[in-house]
Formats: structure tokens, sequence, C-alpha cells
RNA sequence: GGCCAGGUAGCUCAGUUGGUAGAGCAGCGGACUGAAAAUCCGCGUGUCGGUGGUUCGAUUCCGCCCCUGGCCA
């Protein structure tokens, strides 16, 4: 991607506002919107489908028209996205909102695709569905079993650091090796491209875990008022959508799908929702925990949006007198 | 009030012919390179209702008490 070179100083910056499902990132972030001459960047994997709104809890008309989100909308349920495409599309949000003059603000929950952004992914293959699809087709004959056996001949180190019951990362493996030609893992050493931002991160974290989990509650519940069963069934009606894809195996969806095709009740699958929410939130907390230069902040606090903001003046302050200096 | 059944993990329950206990679900910890709200890996978290007694030893046997459900009054 092209991509102005840029001394230390001058490097585009951005800032990212990271928490867990139910943390009220959304509503920070309409606030800091208000406060700072910023634009927000959606890092959300669910969000980006059209069509739905209220299982990925996706901000509003009103609010999206006072604080407009990009990648937000940005694909049809039965198509799919990915991290590679997030990085590249996010880069282009990152360069146009700089070069505009605002700040960009990055807010989301999907910890890989700021993990990908932040610290780049390597020059691999993009996904290829034919080959996905020919992999299953031999998983569902010979057993995932085989498949690793056939990968630890293709790279041996990368397969020694999977599971053979990890289908997904034994496909994208294979699918690696066999377009490339060569062993994944040495195409992971190689160097990733790097960009040049600076990213201020933001966790938004709850103090306890408790308390998250009223929030999620709270929050299916409302969504359960707010017409989400009526939203998956609508979906579920679309002729090109069906309960594997990408989309429909979203926390809520793939739950309500269940209910839907008779294989539970209504307060059974809701129920499913909650648990699949709760476990979403954990491995997020599980990303976060371990982020590098993350100033977090406890999400429940009454005065959240001004102590975020105020690092963020803070941290503007520095950059300012930073780049007066050089 | 009488009789019966039960009280074991957060929940539903199993079990110990007396040697301080284990399943499912929930929960918790971890991994993560183009499906990531995905996909995997790991971990029992316990005054066995209370209190006396018998016993080397009681969650288990006995007495009393408390609680829950059912039946009879």
């Amino acid at each position: 991607m092209a991509f102005p070179v840029h001394d230390s100083t001058n490097n585009f910056f951005a800032l990212c506002l990271i928490g867990p499902t139910a943390s009220g990132k959304t509503s920070v972030a309409l606030d800091l919107v208000k406060r700072f001459d910023c634009e927000i960047i959606s890092v959300d994997s669910a969000q980006v489908y059209r069509g739905m709104d209220v299982g990925t809890a996706k901000p509003n008309l009103a609010q999206l028209s006072s604080a407009p989100h990009r990648l937000i909308d940005i694909r049809d349920p039965w198509e799919s996205y990915s991290a590679g495409e997030f990085c590249s599309d996010a880069m282009i949000a990152i360069e146009e909102i700089s070069l505009s003059g605002k700040i960009p603000l990055l807010v989301g929950g999907t910890m890989f695709y700021f993990r990908a952004l932040q610290q780049g992914l390597a020059q691999l293959p993009k996904a290829n569905p034919e080959l996905r699809s020919d992999i299953d087709a031999r998983a569902s004959k010979e057993g995932w079993q085989s498949l690793y056996e056939e990968l630890s001949i293709l790279d041996p180190d990368l397969a020694s650091r999977l599971k053979p019951t990890d289908r997904q990362r034994v496909q994208r493996a294979l699918e690696i090796c066999i377009l490339s030609g060569k062993p994944a893992s040495t195409i992971h050493k190689a160097d990733s491209s790097e960009f040049s931002v600076d990213y201020i991160n933001i966790g938004l974290l709850p103090k306890n875990r408790k308390e998250l989990h009223a929030r999620i509650s709270d929050r299916l519940s409302h969504m359960k008022r707010n017409g989400l069963l009526e939203e998956v069934i609508s979906l579920s009606k679309l002729p090109k959508i069906h309960r594997n894809l990408p989309a429909m195996r979203a926390v809520g969806y793939r739950q309500l799908w269940q209910f839907i095709d008779g294989e539970c009740n209504e307060k059974e699958a809701f129920d499913k929702v909650l648990v699949a929410t709760r476990r979403l939130a954990k491995r997020q907390l599980t990303w976060l925990r371990s982020w590098h230069n993350l100033k977090t902040f406890d999400c429940f606090a009454e005065n959240v949006t001004d102590n975020t903001a105020k690092f963020i003046s803070n941290a503007l302050d520095v950059r300012a007198t930073k780049a007066r200096n050089s």
C-alpha cells in the first residue's frame, strides 16, 4: 500500500478504544467524538454485516448520523470478511481521516483485528474458498487427524504448535502451504510489513467480572425486547443464507438459529446466547491482559469518559510538544 | 401436629457395605498470523444442613434440631 514516509514524530497516529463486549465502548466513543475532532473506525467482525443490527449491538441510525462509523455495514451476511481485508480497509481509513485533519478513533472488540493492524500480518496468501471446501470435503472423508499428519510433513514446525483438533488452524495452515508452495511458518517468520502509525491504546475493562456479566444479561434482555429473534428469523429466510456462514456463527445468531431449526426451545436458546456472550468476553479479556501499552479505565465508573478524555488530551499534548521540539 | 422423601460444588444430581467425594452444565485460566463474536487447549472450585453419640476414624450408622417438598390430619 502506498503510504507516505514520516519520521517518528510526524507519523500518523490513531486512538484505539478497546474493550470486551458490553463494556460500553460505543457510548464512550460517541462522547469522545463530541470532545475531540475525531472520526470513528469500527473494529468489529460482526458489525461489518448489513442487517445484523440488534444482535451485534450496532449503533443506531441517529448515533451513526451524529458520529459516522467506518467499516460498519460493508458486507452482506452471506459474504465473508477477514483480518487481512480489515487491515487494508482500516489503513485507508486512517490515512483519509488523518489527511482530512481529524484523529482516527478505532473502536471495537475484535482483538485479532487490532492485533493484526498494530503488529502487521505476514505476506500470506489470502483465503481461498474453493481450496477450503476441498479441504473440508477431505476432512469429512479422512478425518482431521489425517490432514494434520499431512501438515506435519509440509510444515512440521507449525504442526507442532497446533493440535490436530484445531481444524480451523490446520485448514488455514494447509491452505498457506499449498497455495504458496512453502511452509507457512517460514512466511510467518519473514518480516511483516510495518505501517508508520502510532497507536494510543485505551482499554475499557470491568473492575469485576460479575458486573460485566450483569451488564451482558441486561443487554440481552434489551436485545430480546428489540426484536433479536425476529432479526435472526428474517435473515434466515434470505435465499443466500445458511447457518454455517461466518456471519451466522456470531454470538446470538448461531444459538437462535438452533431454536429456529427446532434443536432447542426458545428459553434454552437465549440461555445459550448468554453463556456464549460471557465466554466471548472472557476471551477478549484474555487478549487484553497481555496487551502492550494499554492504558486501562474502569468501564463502569461514572466518569469513564472524563477519565479517558483527560488521558487523551494529555497524550495529544505530549505529541504536540514532541513535534515542536524536533 | 403425624407420616414419607430429600438436604453433597454456583445449578442438576451420583457416590461412599465407615478410611474427608465425582459427573454434566455453569465458571475460571491459557493459546491465537486473512472465518476471530471463529477455532482450540487446560483446571473441580466442597464445613457432604447443624449438633451430640457410637467408632482408631462419621459425609456415610444412631439420637435430637433446622430447612424444603409431598401425603394425612
